[in-house]
DNA sequence: TATGAATGAGGATTCATTCAT
DNA sequence: TATGAATGAATCCTCATTCAT
């Protein structure tokens, strides 16, 4: 009789968490995520279809966890500007936290995955909610080509100060916040 | 004399920008490279010892020529934030032309590589003079820890515009201008 | 249960004594084996972790089954001329059957491996016995300088015979024993 | 103009001897060759067909200067034991100059060339007038079978007391004086 | 004739994927 | 369902050989 495994999906998201994190996003292979979750090869082949659908969907949940973590700062009840400052110390602290993960992002050739369209998506959606409540809190006006911008750029200079100036994680910070609030 | 092949390393540049381009920098292989370029892969190694010296010697001149570019930019008599806006329009018709060269500078495993020890140590020069003479003419002061960070994400800003908003190129000059001007 | 292939090393051993007397140890490659052997290349690979270590493994096994087949000799109640004659009796059978493996015991390039070094002190010890039982019933004594220098020349004597005078085993054999008796 | 290049096939000749010595048979190229003599690689192919043949025939030469050598002390005024003595010395030394080469006449592919017929027969001519000499001077009679495998065994035995008993020339020959007088 | 750059088949090795158990 | 041995295409690299100059 064949052995059951529980939770295998997130066995393998934390082997590969792990693997990401210890040897860098191209450098992980099948056997490895295999020997790191403790699952069989073959196994892993029952729950996605090849190796890129597998390392796309881990790369996939890690950022939507991110995502749902910062919006539960906008829900808090704090002035806007604030909550921007919470809202980068959160980013910076989640990518802090996975870095190999983060730069993934950067890829261009993960771009078109329709997964991350998504994780796209939803960061936007968030992402104008911040600045909506800045509009208002502060009579400011963000035009549309700026905002889209903005966005995607900030995260790029959080992952950036995360993989360059390692262990200097309060000056990335008061950098961060110091570019943010200039631009916004 | 024996069998000559004319302009091989311009051809062998020029394949191996094109494949980056069309694949990404680690999908590339030594046969797609002899093939785009129509040379042999065998002759591939009598110019360069190995893949890695060869792909990083393509990224390494692209740079350069980029920097010498930005150079001469700074030599121009013109006031320190025309030369800033120049700057920025030059560095992203360099990106923009070699479109997946320009992020390979931002992967942190290829940091090691003494070219590119070399390239980010002459940029890191050329950008300090550009900021030097704003600090001159307009009477202002950049700390170290600023200048460090803001010097990479600057050009990090300009790869993903170049990436991301394609054939936006007149926004994305106004946006990078308009960011710059806030910062500096 | 995966798929399983019966044999599979002995089959890869087959292989690689199969090619060895048709084209000679350093002749082969893997793809060779891999063929021979109905083997697929990547499966060669899961049993030993190059080419060398194949190829060595194969050599030392054929050797050690020589050794032990030579050691029983040592342990018959004969008296130790007899032995010696079985002793070059069998050594001349084995190197027989396995034509091209003999010699590779005398290149020199195979010396610095391990697996080899432990076959030549094993040798040695054997032959060293088969020397002591002869001094011991026969009165004789054999120096140092000799002991190590004949009992290689005799196994290299054994393998071209084998090599060279093919289909004449009967003479080979007399001529084996004559010279050693000449000899010892 | 082109070069005129003086006693290439010297030249080759000495080249190939060096590298064999320095690094075995197998790991010399066509490209070291060319190096080592200072002759373009096309032009080693203006005198030799492939490879093969050029190796083949350093070889070859190496070993048919190694013949006139000892045929030289067959036509001294001596008495034929001292000859066997001063024959056995000189191949010692032969060997011993181009250590490499020596050993490859126990390769048994190179066997199969028609160039090393010619040496075996050489070689075998020579031997059997050593032979005949002490056949006549003592009083012996030497079989057929014995004669064709012993002067091959002398020869191997040579090799290998060079090959494996380094810098211990005094010993070797010894030894090697010893085994002939006790065989022949 | 001499040159050596150019060629490409063939070397060892890796690894995503399959499939018999 | 879970397993992991088996597969073989694709990787980088070498080197004997060719041929335009």
């Amino acid at each position: 009789m064949p052995k059951i495994i529980e939770n295998i999906e997130q066995k393998i998201f934390n082997a590969v968490v792990q693997l990401i994190r210890k040897h860098g996003y191209s450098a992980i292979s099948m056997r490895m995520i295999a020997k790191e979750s403790g699952i069989a090869v073959g196994t892993l082949y029952n729950y996605y279809s090849d190796k890129e659908e597998l390392t796309t969907t881990v790369v996939y949940l890690s950022w939507r966890e991110t995502l749902r973590n910062l919006e539960v700062i906008l829900d808090k009840e704090e002035e806007s500007r604030k909550k921007l400052h919470l809202f980068l110390e959160r980013l910076y602290e989640e990518i802090s936290q996975r870095r190999g993960i983060g730069s993934e992002l950067m890829k261009h050739d993960l771009y078109k995955d329709e997964k991350f369209l998504e994780i796209q998506a939803e960061y936007t959606r968030i992402f104008r909610r911040l600045l909506k409540d800045l509009e208002e809190e502060e009579g400011k006006t963000f035009e549309e080509d700026f905002i889209k911008r903005i966005q995607k750029n900030l995260m790029l200079i959080t992952i950036n100060l995360v993989n360059e100036f390692i262990e200097e994680d309060q000056e990335n910070m008061d950098y961060l916040k110091n570019v943010a609030d200039k631009l916004l």
